[in-house]
RNA sequence: GGUCGCGUAGCUCAGCUGGAUAGAGCAUCUGCCUUCUAAGCAGACGGUCGAAGGUUCGAAUCCUUCCGCGAUCACCA
């Protein structure tokens, strides 16, 4: 039990016994670092139950708990604050008892309900750029901690492989590529694709500038340009099974997943089942007939199938075009209702997509809920905010992206030039600074995404790059590994450790961070924000390099307060890796 | 125009279900490496929390209106 539980029920009892009066609930607050205190409890709220001057009210309240409670060791009332303060003995048992935990804050008994978690979910006609970077990064995260709050997680992508997009690119491969291979160029294969989506993009502008030059108007050129039509030509080919045609899709389609694949396993992100549209594209239609029967959806007169959301203040939305071919709606029902079906086990599903769809996703839920799945009251839309340029949005066919591929490996050019600067890696391997450069400038990428609130907008500048000081992804792994440091140098003697020392301030502080972490696990699933991981992981690191810096921890010559001392390095290493793993960031040992 | 989101220091961001004098980092300026890694620590400077009303003992936080930015409202995905 942690201490805020504790004082609930004995602020209740001293209210109980004081003024016979049942309070329903305690507010708290962490003590402010300008007062005496650990935790405060603000007496305001109970003005309304209990009549009289707040001061007084503390005081007395202080008072009981300060008799009747072990763990108090005194108090001070300003204003309506009762500011308690907690005895050692307190934080040295909770030390304790986490002493050997492994994984300390991740629930261990996992709940037999899953969800599912979708994210990435690229078009396969171009590599990933840094909005993808976001996504994935988001999603991964989101899933493990959710899995750290005790539930079992799938992660999943539904890859859009088919549709009007990727024809640009095998269209324009076949007129311009003259047979490039990725091993012919010695491109990655998504890059190699992404090229020709680019060519095309550029022969189709080119295409209707010369139409309009010959009197043509500009919306009618961009609707006939030859090229575009030849691409819808290609797309009718591939429905209906045209065999080169399939060939040649899956050629390119397998290119890009390789090229996909690398920056995946780059980033460090990974899926346990992939959903590919073009497998899925078809099986909403039954769905959406067998709700028309039902009158969850209507007809129109041209044959077009709708849903009418005016009562929920939306639109009508159409789910299935008069030809009877399925629009993105219908596969994401179709797509929805599969995964439940496949993993019976789920509760609920969470969409990692950009809040460019927010409207999609509201008509999404509503029209599985209207037709009548349970699950459909678990469905969540992790709606995030786009990565801009300063130069405004980025757009692959114009080729103004940052891509992936590139800032990763951006990152750890610098990663490295700062570590050769600071040069304290003698003794290590080529190979193992290598790594290291990779783990730090990974960090810093992810970190930088990591800890800004999904729902803002980012706005990146290349040409300021990310930071590697202050409250950056480096500074919590140079943390972690400066307490390896001592954690080598350091002789265990758990047989020394000390159950009754007096705590420094500062461990006091550092213990009360520990303690936070479970629940910020927690808030952190429930909020679907990997965000409030990393500020707390920022904050417990300050909070230990402000001990660092103050208390001497191997020079200690208490040798039971300095195994005490080395036993808290040490947790607070485990959690910084905890944490940081729930945000799929590594720690290096050395740096 | 309707709907949704965002607006906090020069810049990038925290601020939990309303609580004490609104916090960090970057940038600028001061100190601290013969002692456990200075990618660090300690401090200074910097704010009409977009604006105005309202609710409350108390508002950056809740409500209303307005302003600014973004997204969305397709038989595109």
């Amino acid at each position: 039990m942690n201490i805020q539980e504790v004082l609930a029920q004995q602020v209740k009892a001293a209210v109980s016994s004081l003024y016979q009066i049942e309070l329903p609930t305690v507010e708290f607050q962490p003590t402010r670092k300008e007062f005496e205190g650990d935790i405060t409890v603000v007496v305001f709220p109970m003005l309304r139950f209990v009549k009289g001057n707040p001061v007084e009210i503390g005081t007395q309240i202080g008072t009981y708990l300060q008799e009747q409670v072990q763990e108090v060791a005194g108090f001070n009332v300003v204003k309506g604050f009762l500011n308690v303060v907690i005895n050692d003995q307190f934080y040295l048992d909770f030390f304790h008892s986490i002493l050997d935990e492994k994984d300390f804050g991740y629930v261990k008994d996992i709940s037999s309900d899953a969800v599912m978690v979708e994210y990435s979910s690229p078009n396969t006609n171009k590599p990933l750029h840094l909005g993808h970077i976001r996504n994935n990064l988001l999603g991964y995260s989101v899933s493990e901690i959710l899995k750290a709050s005790g539930k079992t997680v799938y992660k999943t992508q539904i890859i859009n492989d088919r549709g009007i997009h990727i024809c640009k690119s095998m269209l324009a491969w076949q007129k311009f590529g003259e047979g490039e291979t990725p091993e012919s160029s010695g491109l990655k294969g998504d890059h190699l694709v992404g090229k020709y989506y680019v060519a095309f993009d550029k022969a189709y502008k080119s295409q209707i500038q010369e139409l309009v030059n010959g009197g043509v108007d500009k919306e009618q050129a961009a609707k006939e340009a030859p090229i575009l039509m030849e691409a819808q030509a290609m797309l009718r080919k591939w429905e209906s099974g045209d065999e080169a045609t399939v060939a040649l899709w899956k050629t390119m389609n397998g290119w890009v997943y390789r090229g996909f694949d690398a920056t995946y396993k780059n980033l460090g992100v990974d899926f346990d089942k992939l959903y590919y549209e073009s497998d899925t594209y078809l099986l909403g239609r039954d769905v959406v007939k067998e709700g028309l029967e039902r009158g969850v959806f209507f007809r129109k007169e041209d044959g077009s199938v709708w849903i009418d959301l005016s009562d929920e203040g939306l639109d009508e939305k159409i789910v299935l075009r008069s030809d009877g071919t399925a629009v993105y709606m219908t596969q994401d029902i179709g797509t929805a209702i599969q995964r439940v079906t496949d993993f019976p086990d789920i509760k609920g599903l969470v969409y990692t997509v950009g809040n460019e769809q927010d409207y999609h996703f509201r008509v999404l839920f509503l029209i599985l809920q209207k037709l009548g799945y349970d699950w459909a009251q678990q469905l969540y839309h992790l709606s995030y905010g786009m990565v801009d340029l300063p130069s405004g949005k980025m757009k692959s066919r114009e080729g103004t992206v940052v891509d992936a591929d590139d800032l990763i490996q951006n990152m750890e050019e610098t990663a490295e030039e700062i570590s050769k600067e600071l040069g304290k890696l003698d003794g290590y391997s080529e190979e193992e600074k290598k790594k290291l450069y990779r783990t730090i400038g990974l960090g810093a990428l992810k970190y930088y995404i990591l800890k800004v609130d999904p729902k803002k907008r980012i706005l990146f500048n290349p040409e300021e790059s990310v930071d590697f000081q202050g409250n950056t992804g480096p500074f919590i792994q140079y943390t972690y590994a400066r307490i390896q440091s001592i954690l080598r140098k350091a002789n265990f003697d758990t047989g020394a450790l000390g159950k009754d020392v007096t705590l420094h301030p500062k461990e006091k502080e550092l213990l009360k961070q520990i303690q936070l972490f479970p629940e910020t696990i927690q808030l952190a699933a429930e909020n679907h924000s990997p965000a409030l991981i990393a500020n707390y992981t920022y904050d417990l690191v300050k909070e230990f390099n402000s001990f660092y810096q103050q208390v001497s921890i191997l020079g200690e010559p208490d040798e039971s307060k300095k195994q005490f001392r080395v036993q808290l390095s040490k947790k607070v290493g485990e959690v910084i890796q905890s944490a940081f793993r729930l945000l799929g960031i590594d720690v290096p040992e050395r740096m």
